[in-house]
DNA sequence: TGCAGAAGGTGATTAAAGTCACATTTCAGC
DNA sequence: GCTGAAATGTGACTTTAATCACCTTCTGCA
């Protein structure tokens, strides 16, 4: 892999976006690249976490199994993002699961090469602190959520997450099934179900052969923000 | 302030208990000694984070009101602790206020006088780092109890996780109300009012005068683990 | 093209916890 | 010690969403 094209696919949104050539070089001459096929775990939870992966192509899933066994699908993960740094830092165990949803390549990074490249390049230190801050905003905004508002307003905002910016036509960029939802929401398959159908009877979304689509933007930005 | 008073401030459980001399010197020097008393807001909601703060001594409530105004508590901070990170590291609005819970005094740090800190001293980035990896995975514990867990489990965890290590007598670090403890474990005050009197009846945790007291940690271990 | 298994749809029931209302206790400050 | 405010205790009721049970509809693929 060369600089540039590492460089092409961390240009969109990714926090590595403003990498100088010899960061991109050394991310490359350090890294190693790693390819998954769709169901294959990235990061699998309570192993020790000796390397951090930069995604290249592909979606992933992150989620947890609480000791009681229920799933919590805590993200899913694009190109550009930044997977494992958790237990990397702190060497403890992975807490969490990434699964590929499709096939995917990453960059994976060891915790020496980690270091070198901390110790060599200080904007990268800022690069990671900044995706983990961003990381934890994101789960404060998960634990507002389940705290402070009930299903409805709650599976509005996942939606609004999921949904593509430009939207076209209010497409979402995952076609999660309605159980995967569930899990992402924090809420069961059926009531999922129910709430969607009434939504789509309300005109907000549309569920057409499985797929969900926001017809109602405003209406649903403003549900998210309900007092319930 | 001398670097060996801060050293030893730091030097229980703080991440930060391992800086060299120069490195003390440095917070010392580039750092601003502020102080709080009771219900004073070290941090809040809403405002543009332009600074950091070390805890040196006092207690600290990290908490945010939800837009539809329910308060929840995120963690209490003691001596030692890193408090506003976040903001300081993204450039973003402060997520939570931390609000001092009795006197308090802390090490205020700006984003210049940081940004000079972590390049001069490499291993700072890295213990910025591991303080909010260690943040992550309280972040996703907390979204793991309220998920997957009903009310009985997880104030059993938010009580063992106020519980002092070495424990003299059962007793908390902190004696929260039971309308705070309400907010902390995401439940109504009556619902803790109720679990804490049927755990009372068990002799499973003793209510003596507003404080609560644990008899039976083994026990109370066990509910936390439970499948419900 | 037919079949198995996954995904979706829907009613009835149940369980968990919030809310409301009010009594009682505790406690800090005068 | 008195007093008002805050904290606690408790019963009755309501709400929300999970669970259960079952049926229907897709979809991939042999």
């Amino acid at each position: 892999m060369k600089a540039d094209e590492l460089a092409e696919i961390l240009a969109d949104h990714s926090l590595f976006a403003d990498c100088d050539e010899a960061e991109l070089a050394d991310l490359i001459l350090r890294g190693h690249f790693v390819q998954y096929k769709k169901g294959d775990e990235l990061i699998m939870q309570g192993d020790p976490g000796n390397s951090l992966l930069i995604l290249l192509s592909g979606n992933a899933r992150t989620s947890m199994i609480a000791s009681n066994g229920t799933e919590i699908v805590l993200d899913y993960a694009e190109a550009g993002q930044v997977l494992g740094e958790i237990a990397l830092l702190d060497g403890g165990e992975r807490t969490a699961s990434v699964t590929a949803i499709e096939p995917t390549s990453a960059l994976s990074i060891t915790r020496d090469a980690l270091e070198d490249i901390l110790a060599k390049h200080k904007n990268m230190a800022l690069r990671l602190l900044k995706v983990m801050a961003k990381r934890i905003r994101s789960a404060n905004s998960m634990i507002e959520g389940d705290r402070a508002y009930t299903s409805g307003p709650r599976l509005a905002r996942y939606l609004l997450r999921l949904s593509v910016v430009g939207a076209e036509e209010g497409r979402l960029k995952l076609d999660l099934s309605q159980s995967e939802l569930g899990n992402f929401a924090g809420m069961s398959r059926e009531h999922i179900n129910r709430q969607l159908s009434a939504w789509s009877d309300g005109g907000i979304v549309a569920v057409e052969s499985g797929k969900v689509r926001i017809l109602d933007h405003a209406m649903l930005s403003h549900i998210a923000e309900a007092d319930s």
